[in-house]
RNA sequence: GGCCCCAUCGUCUAGCGGUUAGGACGCUGGCCUCUCACGCCGGAAACAGGAGUUCGACUCUCCUUGGGGCUACCA
């Protein structure tokens, strides 16, 4: 690992962090982990119109959600625009830029003519060779690029990619509010942070040859690419919004485990053998180019499912208790202020764990060990809590009311006894205690139940569900 | 349209010239069982098509087809 690594997650504030974005930030971060590198966190903003702070606000929580930790950053290349102009006056002192007074209007008419035609809807070089300086018009200024021979673009992925140039257009480094664009920034801020390694979506990659010549025209050297794949619907279709939930916010919000999201993503393109499942030393320590993928990959909300029901199980009870706890308060389940720490909450979690898919599930599940009044689904009450179950429950009242150790075991040992006297299959006993106890036909194991309520609570619920 | 990328079960993937094409999710049959789950055992399920190269192609080359991306004073 004798080679530096510095690596970028560069998110447009547009909207809130997706999950292919989620994605991208991962590789990224995984590449810089596992060379011990850095990862700068970069805000590009150059879009007045789209950038929201409220976006900002989301991609950072988001990040920090997942555990996704930066070196440096996050940047703000609104705050960097005397950066730009720099360059941007160094291109044009050397000639490798030009003005452009063509105008929005006469260059959208121009694409259509020459499509039409069948040609290139490529700008025209119109203004390129142009002397005067047309008073008072507005201008942009365009990178005066090569205009024919080839760029080849070193993939670490998909190896070379060779474009011809001629393909390519005089693209505008500046707009003619004098803000720069993309293609231009991306460059300029890349070389000057010194990035070493360009991880991003492959939808960049035909940019890529733009961003090289860029490089070679300011004097930078060019760093190394790997254009990773899209995350695709269900239909096949670039992943958006009406493939339902896209942010990764949403997905903490309906009870998922940051650990279950990021295994879940390291999985769609990069793989290690057969093993399914990472915690982050292993993906740091594992991660490599070489295993990565390039087609494009399927998001499986099924499968995020069954990470996150693994990591429900495997998380130890007290930190999951910490996840646990908002949405109790979220379900009306505890209050605000409800005074209980961690080790109170997380008592309950080894009889849930193994039956919840998300928090908000074992959250709804927990409801009956948290509140005080059992609330009863009345067609399990009428089925199970009737006249001839009754003298059953006397039975365990008084055996329970006895018990001197109150054990999972002597608890057992009660019903078994209860159960030969009475000459009943254990559900008959089973079934009217659950839902004395729950409210419902469904819980955890009986004994359980229980033992996590204890004795007096136990007591007090059975007597109150008499018939 | 042009340019670029991609192609193994429904999905995520292993495979890197010779395999009964493996694993995982999902689906499904059974077992376990106090409910619901978990778990365990089993099953169905794939090399897009066509030419080459080769003694031999999932694997290498080309074409076709299909999917995706770029082609903005968006990023």
């Amino acid at each position: 690992m004798s080679e530096s690594v510095k690596v970028r997650f560069a998110p447009s504030p547009t909207g809130f962090l997706h999950i292919g974005g989620v994605r991208t930030a991962l590789f990224n971060w995984l590449f810089a982990r596992h060379h011990g590198g850095q990862f700068v966190l970069r805000i590009e903003d150059t879009d007045h119109e789209r950038s929201t702070e409220e976006s900002i606000t989301e991609i950072l929580e988001s990040m920090r959600w997942l555990g996704l930790d930066w070196d440096e950053g996050p940047y703000r290349q609104t705050e960097r625009q005397e950066l730009y102009s720099t360059k941007v006056d160094q291109l044009f002192k050397e000639g490798k830029a030009y003005r452009c007074y063509c105008t929005p209007e006469e260059l959208d008419q121009k694409r259509n003519e020459a499509q039409k035609k069948g040609l290139k809807p490529k700008y025209d070089g119109t203004c390129r060779e142009r002397s005067d300086q047309p008073e008072g018009a507005p201008s942009v200024i365009r990178f005066k690029a090569p205009l024919e021979g080839s760029v080849v673009v070193e993939d670490m992925l998909r190896g070379k990619v060779v474009f011809d140039i001629a393909e390519l257009d005089d693209l505008i480094l500046q707009r003619t509010d004098g803000s720069p664009t993309y293609n231009f920034v991306v460059v300029v801020d890349d070389a000057d942070m010194g990035i070493t390694h360009v991880v991003r979506g492959d939808d960049h990659l035909s940019n890529t040859p733009r961003q090289c010549l860029l490089y070679d025209a300011l004097n930078f050297p060019r760093p190394r690419f790997a254009h990773i794949s899209m995350i695709l619907g269900q239909d096949k279709a670039r992943l958006s919004k009406r493939h339902g939930a896209t942010s990764a916010l949403a997905y903490r919000d309906m009870g998922y485990l940051p650990a279950a999201m990021i295994n879940y993503l390291a999985r769609l393109g990069w793989s290690h053998g057969d093993q399914e499942i990472f915690s982050r030393e292993e993906m740091v320590k594992h991660f490599s180019f070489d295993s990565v993928h390039t087609s494009a990959a399927v998001f499986d909300p099924d499968k995020l499912s069954w990470l996150n029901e693994h990591y429900i199980k495997t998380t130890p009870p007290e930190e999951l208790a910490r996840h646990l706890e908002p949405f109790l308060i979220s379900s009306g389940i505890l209050q605000e202020g409800h005074g209980l720490d961690d080790a109170e909450i997380a008592r309950v979690i080894p009889s849930l764990n193994q039956r919840a898919k998300t928090l908000i599930e074992m959250a709804e599940k927990s409801a009956f060990y948290f509140k005080k009044e059992v609330e009863f689904d009345e067609k399990a009450k009428a089925k199970f809590l009737t006249v001839e179950a009754k003298p059953l429950l006397e039975k365990v009242i008084a055996g329970l009311s006895e018990l001197e150790n109150f054990s999972a075991e002597e608890i057992e040992a009660l019903f078994q006894k209860v159960v030969e006297e009475e000459g009943v299959k254990l559900g008959k006993l089973a079934q009217p205690v659950r839902v004395a106890l729950t409210g419902t036909t469904v819980s955890p194991g009986i004994y359980d139940v229980i033992l996590l309520l204890g004795k007096e609570e136990t007591l007090n619920r059975l007597k109150k569900a008499l018939p």
